[in-house]
DNA sequence: AGTCAACTTATTGTATACAATCTTGAGCAT
DNA sequence: ATGCTCAAGATTGTATACAATAAGTTGACT
């Protein structure tokens, strides 16, 4: 919607490098590296770079350079905690909006879930959980509402990627799907509401038990 | 926080420009007379552009320049929805959290509105107002919310700059305010969020009307 | 007279050149 | 040896020139 200019496949290609995790929090960006590689001068490198710092992807400070953005842990959780919100939002206008393709859709990537999780496939179930939340979003009915998720949800994106695997999570996140998609069916928008954030915020947490054990062994290392 | 290079100023008084109502949506923002009001080349100005493209205070379409974002009534009301889902979520941490801080904050500029109202002065309502929300925003000691919840709010202002003076409209407004506070010192979430998304959810009702109002006169006009 | 097409004009998109700022390293003094 | 100063190098910020695309206009044809 904002920012469709020709230059976009740049700022897209940059983008998914940074939501895949190609490049790391803390990677600088050096302007003429990145001409060189996509084989254009330093303007449109430029413009892109300045785009994907408005929406939060890049940091950039005057006169030194742009670097992927490495939020400080406290930020971060105050960023899942948000998620959990904007999820808790759909989620509760879903339950009271649903439409017939939405329910559909809702549907049909519970059940890949379903599937994946019962074949013990953490790569798929990435994937398809992915799927399922960005039907939520849709199911909200509110398209501006769905494109915050989905954009706040590309910013943790690289930060979720590290505790992709912890144990048994996937088993419980699936369980969670369920209750979520019972209450949502069932027109439950404050059950809906409750469930989703609870699941959303499991991932905050475990980003906050992760930090400070890793802060608190190296004694004020960074 | 994202996007502090040298042309910020540039950019800065853009949005205001835009904020504040000196430029209305629809606006064409034409590169070459920018560059020569602000007595800087066009390169500068188009990198302000597209930042605040990103962040959606313009929309670019490529090779056909900028116009200040002039959302359809639909989306207008999506914008609304997700603004009073913010504030439930500030208003509801704010009642978990209080700091002592920030108490007074809300306090100090609850009073100034109670002081706008009583006077009758609408324009100096619309100040107070204005402290009192991000006052409240602040108070959810969630930064990154605070910040969203700030961002959305420029986005909206030029619209609900359209809406300021409705008949007693100020009244109640302050009267909710005075609930939500209590609401907030004595700790209750759950009305908290409640009232603030109640009392938001007011001005985008009242968009409502009012487009449905312009549009339906007209028969299929624009 | 109306419509379509090609041309002119204006505006945006990109590349390059230059200026300003920061970083880095060597040399010197303490 | 350590820290500081200053200069050389590298990188970002801005201006300008040129290329590409869209909009407006004039003219011819039906």
């Amino acid at each position: 919607m904002a920012g469709s200019t020709s230059n976009r496949p740049l700022r897209d290609a940059l983008e998914d490098d940074i939501v895949t995790g190609r490049l790391s929090p803390g990677d600088r960006l050096d302007e003429t590296t990145l001409a060189a590689r996509f084989g254009v001068s330093r303007t449109p490198i430029r413009e892109a770079l300045r785009q994907l710092a408005a929406a939060g992807f890049v940091d950039i400070r005057p006169h030194r350079g742009a670097v992927v953005s490495a939020p400080e842990p406290r930020r971060m959780i105050e960023m899942f905690e948000v998620m959990a919100g904007l999820e808790g939002m759909c989620a509760r206008l879903a339950a009271r909006r649903l439409l017939p393709e939405d329910e559909a859709r809702v549907k049909a990537t519970l059940i890949a879930c379903r599937k994946a999780a019962r074949a013990g496939d953490t790569d798929a179930y990435y994937y398809e959980n992915e799927q399922f939340h960005r039907a939520i979003y849709a199911a909200s009915a509110n398209g501006f509402l769905a494109e915050q998720a989905v954009g706040l949800h590309k910013r943790l994106a690289p930060f979720r990627r590290l505790q992709l695997r912890v144990r048994n999570r996937m088993r419980a996140s699936q369980q969670e799907h369920e209750a979520i998609v019972s209450a949502i069916f069932a027109g439950d928008a404050d059950d809906a509401e409750r469930l989703i954030t609870a699941h959303v915020s499991v991932q905050g947490e475990r980003f906050n038990d992760l930090m400070s054990s890793l802060t608190k062994s190296p004694m004020k290392a960074g």
